[in-house]
DNA sequence: GTTGCGATGTATCGGGCCGATACATCGGAG
DNA sequence: CTCCGATGTATCGGCCCGATACATCGCAAC
């Protein structure tokens, strides 16, 4: 999860611990809290040992309005970290679809083809329909065995659970008509040449037109 | 965490793992997802090894109308176990705001007093403002930076973090002129000798006169 | 000037929790 | 009669978090 995460940033830009951690949190935001280091450095040497990614004395190529100064250890991707990048983009298991795993993949759909995009979707839907249904057996089931505030939690917990099911289904058919989400901004401003485009799994590059989503 | 929702069940009458964990499912359902065996059984034994809680082999004193046919290991609170509890419900730390720890929490809300009560849902409250923030701070800000996805993600986010303070809201606005949650329901239905109905921090008891909450 | 503080930066440790896995038993369907 | 799904107890490896400990830089206050 976080491996995929940070195979993903990299991918943009080489950077280091610290600027990491803060990239992550703006871009993950909501569904993974913080990102301890005690979670995140382990995991750079995790991928280090395993060649996914390169460790640099303070590389002098930095871009200067960066804020940082003056760089310790930058962390940069390998061609074998690009190529293991796609393969984790491009799989879905069961861990995909809870909130943290969705969270990462749905951060790097624009790099994702529009089938694993409908795919990951698709099953993040249907694990919420579950949970819904979960919590409906509940309200209407236990309702008599349950005191007021914990039926309050449920009720909650299910209005939450419809309203991520309208909004997924709201993607889903605009990924199917080929357009991309409301978004008032493009792709990313780093240099293409960065990224080799690799096609993940032979399907059309993603950023489709993208008109608008009619949100109130 | 785990911790005061094994006591909080317990207390209402005891049980075995299987049953606990059922419980544990459908009483704290969204906020925690499952709970795994290997987290709970550990857990059951670190509370025993504390004094909290004691096994006893199959009692008899079983409810006939409980699915379990012939329980193997059965889980009782002690007195200890009691007053850790109440201690617990008590105090609010850092990690009773995060979902997890406000989930539990809230679910034992019948029996915690409403200075408490207050205390916890306006911590809770002030987390997800301090979410929100930023969300929406990366959202003013960083609009160019992110692609159409990720920016969706964010909005994504910030509309749930704004429907949860409106929901806390509500049931501070409630819980200050002394209602409960908009509750068909009313108490638990255990056997009162079980709660020794011990006044917390010298509070009114739970459980007020409760008409309803407006909900569309 | 120097002192001290907040941001930047790297790193470890203990512990909670999860998913996978391995068993064993019981009631009932086929 | 046999197999299957629900019930039931338990462990292991591994991810991740919070707390903690350092060290340095720029800057503002005194």
């Amino acid at each position: 999860m976080l491996e995929l995460a940070i195979l993903g940033l990299l991918q943009e830009t080489p950077m280091h611990g610290y600027e990491l951690r803060k990239e992550l949190v703006t871009k993950l935001g909501t569904f993974r809290a913080a990102i301890s280091y005690g979670t995140l450095y382990p995991t750079l040497k995790r991928l280090q040992t395993a060649g996914w990614i390169t460790e640099s004395e303070s590389d002098p190529t930095m871009i200067p309005p960066m804020t940082s100064k003056r760089g310790r250890v930058v962390y940069k991707i390998t061609a074998d970290g690009k190529e293991r990048f796609a393969e984790l983009l491009a799989q879905a298991g069961p861990e995909t679809y809870d909130d943290a795993g969705f969270g990462v993949h749905f951060a790097f759909f624009s790099r994702t083809d529009r089938a694993t995009r409908l795919r990951i979707l698709e099953g993040r839907r249907r694990r919420i329909e579950e949970r819904r249904e979960g919590l409906r057996d509940v309200l209407s089931r236990a309702a008599g065995r349950l005191d007021a505030y914990t039926l309050e939690l449920q009720r909650h917990g299910l209005d939450a659970c419809e309203r991520e099911v309208r909004w997924l289904e709201e993607l889903i058919t605009n990924e199917r008509s080929g357009r991309a989400p409301a978004g008032s901004a493009g792709t990313i401003d780093i240099p293409v040449a960065e990224l080799p485009q690799e096609p993940a799994t032979g399907d059309a590059p993603p950023e489709p037109p993208r008109p608008h989503l009619d949100r109130p």
